[in-house]
RNA sequence: GGGCCCGUAGCUCAGCUUGGUAGAGCGCCCGGCUGAUAACCGGGAGGUCCCGGGUUCAAAUCCCGGCGGGCCCA
């Protein structure tokens, strides 16, 4: 099942493995929970199940994985349960697109019970693809099985729990406010809500002149960019401090007064185009109020002619600013909640004549059932047309839009339910401060939320969603009666529908429900659901069903760790933090790794409409599973943007090629000289390691030292690149070139057991440091290489532990060495190669000078890997200067100055040739394609003397190095031989091999 | 208007905390190896370290001010 001496092919490795996980249950051994090892808790952020996974959610979840899988090779078990986010908002957009519904009037036609069904349905849908692509595809190795789902009415009765708790306190409340309202979704929103839409929008901005009453032929200019709340406006608001000046100003042919901030008089004047003005008064804002003016609708809409009485004037407020319009703020009460607040306090009347749809109602007079962006075109026409419109211009600027469908957001006055949150800010920070936050900058945006904190509305005229718990009393409506479980509201039921449990949680059914108490004999429900943030934000106790499983909640609270993207600041992290610290007095994790944004190649913003989304199926379809989460891992750490480039995933395919190919190495010579590792214990060659093989053990431990640091920071990125630069660097590149010849060594050496002693423990090593990161082809070799040769290893490496830092090992200046080591031969192929020699040819001399003595003494030591590495005949390290002299070339670099003779006695050359005719028959033996073991003949046919004196000299060389047995010199070659002709620098050959 | 992050090679990113001659991978060009072989290895070209000022013997790095991009808050 497992051979590693087949091409290598990720989609087949990753194909197998999950064969092989799903025969012997490896992902729940791996889950298993002993409760005698320390437990990592991890709280899984549920992903709405409203669309197809893509490649955002994807790296999400990669870094949860690798999160969990690092826990557990370190010894813990973890606590992986699956959680889905199934109701709210969200989902019912969905299902108004699937059944073409525009408004949700057409909800109401469809009937709210089929449509609730739909909604569960369309939940259905998705979780197949969130569970196959999601997850197990991906290898996140939740608990699916026992995952939490926010629709159940196990989960929704903890939600009414917290809001018992929360009324209890007195903390749950009804009022009217100033809320956003999406006019397509029909329902407020939360601040939390509002803050993942703003956008830019083009609006217009329009200065108006009201007429004062008190005055005459004078005006009062404000400024709106909002026309259509000019239909609610009660007042005007002035700055009590600011001064305020009446200009005298000509104005199409006519004169007039306008009052506008004094400051501004200048910069408007020459906006507005008039041409000459004069002050002819300066007020106080103080002293401008309770003056009064005519209400510009008073005419249109006959509502405000009741008013004139007790609204109409100017008010002072200390929110208002010199720094956009003219100093005097229209206000309409019902339609921003400063002007809301100034209402209460002068007692204004709160005029809203606009319905949750964005219409406007019978009250608007003129403007009665139109839309409100039409009513903005409207009243900038009349008021034109009245010439009450100074002046008008567009302006770009950040407008709330519904995070869901993308509608602009009107403020309106309207009777909302609240938990009131903000009493708790000061112990929300506090429990925050507690929190290990990764990246810890991003901290100060949590607490800057946190402190600008505005009660939490919950409540939302919508359909499906987790049910208002709250049930109010016909004949005294000021009694309310908050429902904390199904239990409860069995005993209290006087009527209630016979459905099954999950659908009676749920509109419509839970609107049938009528109640019965001691105090009231019918108890009606309040038909609102509840913001969806709060289904999700109570998951730390809901999961486990802990209002019934006690214990285990208390075992699992708080969590080890929680982790989503930027935008759950405002979203999850707060709906958990706000609803443990309410119920419980706690933050309900310990930490928090916040993730970046996956944007395209070019950094833009992933979206349907933009059709750059990536999604999951595709990505996995192209690239499988590993290479891709390779990529997410070291691209970039966790917390930053990251610009997704699929091209890129080749670069990880090739390091995990490279991965394949070094165990291939080490499995074909081990399994050929039968190694073992427990007769050839890495102790029993402890003292017969070569210096190499010295470096490779510190240099692994170094990096693993590195890689748990890095871990333990959530560094992911940094540990993924210790980890492939392990593989690549150290391994591939340097290690097993080093150890080549020993182990093509025929013999049983010492030396070469000591490097495969060597090899092994660190490859076992390199594959569970990388199973987090590539769960499937770290198996795979797992089990086709260190399975094959320990039959008693554990039988997944998931199920492994990593090995422990030996810091015995490391050795801080042999790395040195052999960094320098590197180096050097790196300039020594420069030199070469600007020489004009090529590698196979031997030169006579390298010469190394360094400037720390103990350097050069200690690369001295290892010089004859130099020699080997440079193809050189000797090389003399030293700390003295010496003479670059017309047969050498020489550089002066970073480590020290290096110099290479280009002189090429007879000697050298006679082994160049030797060189030139070994490469000219491995490459004729692979063009045959003899095995490594095949044995063959050599015959050469060339009439050059220094070939034949090559051959006779180097021919053991030749014959070894080509598993000659016998090479011979002779002008006609045998028929059965494979037959090639050379020219080895214009010397012309023709070389025969035959197997034999 | 305020806060945070980012700006380094064609691309993606290190380096900045603690100043000391600018790094990697990919791509490109050239070469090697042919016993990891539809694999592997080496070399080269390529940078005004966003701009300007300051501190310093010395600044990609520290400080100040801009510009550009992103995120957040008002």
């Amino acid at each position: 099942m497992f051979r590693i001496d087949v091409k290598f092919d990720l989609k087949l490795v990753e194909e197998s493995v999950r064969r092989f996980w799903r025969e012997n249950d490896i992902p729940r051994k791996w889950r298993e929970v002993t409760w005698r090892r320390p437990l990592f808790k991890f709280l899984e952020g549920p992903p709405t199940a409203n669309g197809y996974p893509h490649v955002g959610h994807i790296r999400g979840r990669t870094y949860k994985d690798i999160v969990l899988r690092f826990w557990k090779l370190r010894g813990y078990d973890v606590w992986a349960q699956g959680g889905w986010d199934e109701q709210g908002l969200p989902v019912e957009l969905e299902v108004e697109k699937k059944l073409g519904f525009k408004s949700k009037k057409e909800i109401e036609q469809f009937g709210l019970d089929k449509f609730a069904l739909e909604c569960s349905k369309l939940v259905d849908h998705y979780l197949e693809w969130w569970k196959k692509y999601g997850t197990e595809l991906l290898a996140l190795w939740l608990d699916l099985e026992h995952a939490y789902e926010t629709r159940r009415a196990r989960y929704i009765e903890h939600v009414w729990s917290f809001l018992r708790e929360v009324w209890k306190r007195g903390l749950l409340c009804e009022d009217y406010r100033v809320l956003p309202y999406c006019p397509r979704c029909e329902t407020a929103l939360s601040d939390a809500e509002v803050e993942q839409g703003y956008e830019d929008r083009e609006d217009p901005s329009i200065f108006v002149k009201f007429p004062s009453r008190d005055e005459e032929n004078t005006y009062y200019v404000i400024w709106t960019t909002t026309p259509w709340t000019l239909i609610d406006n009660e007042a005007i608001a002035v700055n009590p401090r600011f001064r305020y000046a009446k200009v005298k100003v000509e104005w199409r042919g006519r004169v007039e007064y306008w009052w506008v901030a004094e400051d501004l008089v200048h910069v408007l004047m020459g906006k507005f185009g008039v041409g000459s003005y004069e002050i002819v008064e300066t007020r106080l804002g103080e002293e401008l109020k309770g003056r009064r003016y005519i209400h510009i609708f008073i005419d249109d809409v006959p509502l405000h002619r009741e008013h004139e009485d007790r609204a109409h004037y100017v008010v002072t407020a200390d929110f208002v600013t010199l720094e956009m319009g003219t100093g005097l703020v229209h206000i309409a009460p019902a339609h921003g909640p400063e002007d809301f607040e100034v209402a209460r306090k002068y007692g204004l009347p709160v005029t809203n004549t606009v319905e949750a749809n964005g219409y406007f109602n019978s009250l608007a007079g003129k403007y009665s059932g139109k839309y409100w962006l039409d009513v903005s075109k409207q009243v900038i026409e009349d008021l034109e047309k009245r010439e009450l419109l100074v002046y008008k211009e567009s302006i770009l600027h950040r407008y709330p839009h519904c995070w869901r469908c993308g509608t602009p957001l009107i403020y309106r006055a309207d009777k909302q339910w609240f938990i009131r949150v903000s009493v708790l800010r000061d112990k929300l920070l506090e429990e925050l401060r507690k929190v290990s936050v990764f990246p810890d900058h991003l901290r100060d945006r949590f607490e800057n939320w946190i402190t600008n904190l505005r009660d939490w509305t919950i409540s939302r005229s919508r359909v499906w969603g987790t049910p208002l718990p709250v049930w109010r009393c016909r004949k005294d409506p000021s009694k309310i009666l908050v429902i904390g479980t199904l239990d409860e509201l069995r005993r209290l039921a006087k009527r209630m529908p016979e459905v099954e449990d999950d659908l009676l949680v749920h509109r419509p059914w839970i609107d049938q429900v009528v109640l019965c108490t001691e105090d009231c004999d019918e108890w009606i429900r309040e038909p609102f659901v509840l913001d969806v943030w709060l289904d999700s934000g109570i998951a730390w106790i809901a999961s486990v069903d802990g209002i019934r499983n006690r214990e285990l909640f208390e075992k699992l609270y708080p969590y080890d760790l929680v982790t989503e993207g930027i935008d759950q600041t405002r979203g999850w992290f707060y709906s958990l933090l706000a609803t443990s610290v309410l119920w419980m007095g706690k933050a309900p994790y310990r930490s928090i790794l916040i993730q970046g944004h996956v944007v395209d190649k070019y950094g833009q913003k992933m979206s349907k409409s933009k059709g750059n989304v990536i999604w999951a199926h595709d990505l996995f379809e192209r690239w499988g599973v590993d290479a891709p989460r390779l990529y997410i891992a070291y691209k970039v750490a966790p917390w930053d943007t990251m610009a997704f480039d699929p091209d890129e995933i080749k670069e990880t395919v090739r390091v995990l090629s490279i991965l394949w190919n070094i165990v291939k190495f080490a499995d074909t010579y081990m399994t050929l000289d039968k190694f073992s590792p427990k007769t050839h214990t890495l102790d029993k060659y402890l003292d017969k390691l070569a210096p190499e093989d010295r470096w490779i053990l510190s240099r692994f431990h170094s990096r693993l030292s590195r890689f748990l640091e890095h871990m333990s920071k959530y560094e992911i990125h940094l540990a993924a690149r210790e980890w492939i630069n392990l593989v690549v660097e150290d391994l591939s590149h340097r290690y097993i070139r080093l150890i080549r010849r020993r182990v093509w060594i025929e013999e049983e050496t010492e030396t070469k057991y000591a490097a495969y002693a060597v090899l092994y423990q660190i490859l076992k090593g390199t594959l569970i440091m990388g199973s987090i990161f590539v769960p499937h082809l770290t198996e795979y070799l797992w089990q086709a290489f260190v399975r094959k040769i320990e039959r008693d290893e554990v039988e997944s490496v998931h199920l492994s532990l990593l090995p422990q830092v030996e810091t015995e090992y490391i050795d801080e200046q042999l790395e040195k060495v052999f960094d320098t080591l590197f180096e050097i031969f790196s300039e020594v192929a420069n030199l070469r190669s600007r020489a004009g020699i090529k590698l196979r040819w031997p030169v006579r001399r390298v010469m190394v000078k360094l400037p720390d003595e103990r350097l050069a003494d200690q690369l001295s030591r290892v010089r004859h890997l130099l020699e080997y590495l440079a193809n050189s005949k000797e090389v003399v390290v030293t700390t003295q200067d010496f003479e670059c002299t017309p047969d050498m070339v020489c550089s002066d670099t970073d480590v020290g100055k290096i110099g290479i003779t280009r002189e090429l006695d007879k000697n050298l050359l006679l082994e160049a040739y030797a060189r030139e005719l070994v490469r000219r028959v491995q490459f004729m033996r692979s063009k045959v394609n003899l095995n490594v073991e095949d044995k063959i003949e050599i015959y050469v046919d060339t009439r050059d003397d220094l070939i034949r004196e090559s051959l006779s000299r180097y021919g053991d060389y030749i014959a070894t190095e080509t598993r000659a047995s016998n090479i011979v010199i002779a002008s006609d070659i045998p028929q059965d031989c494979y037959v090639m002709d050379w020219e080895i620098e214009d010397k012309k050959v023709r070389i025969g091999i035959r197997k034999i």
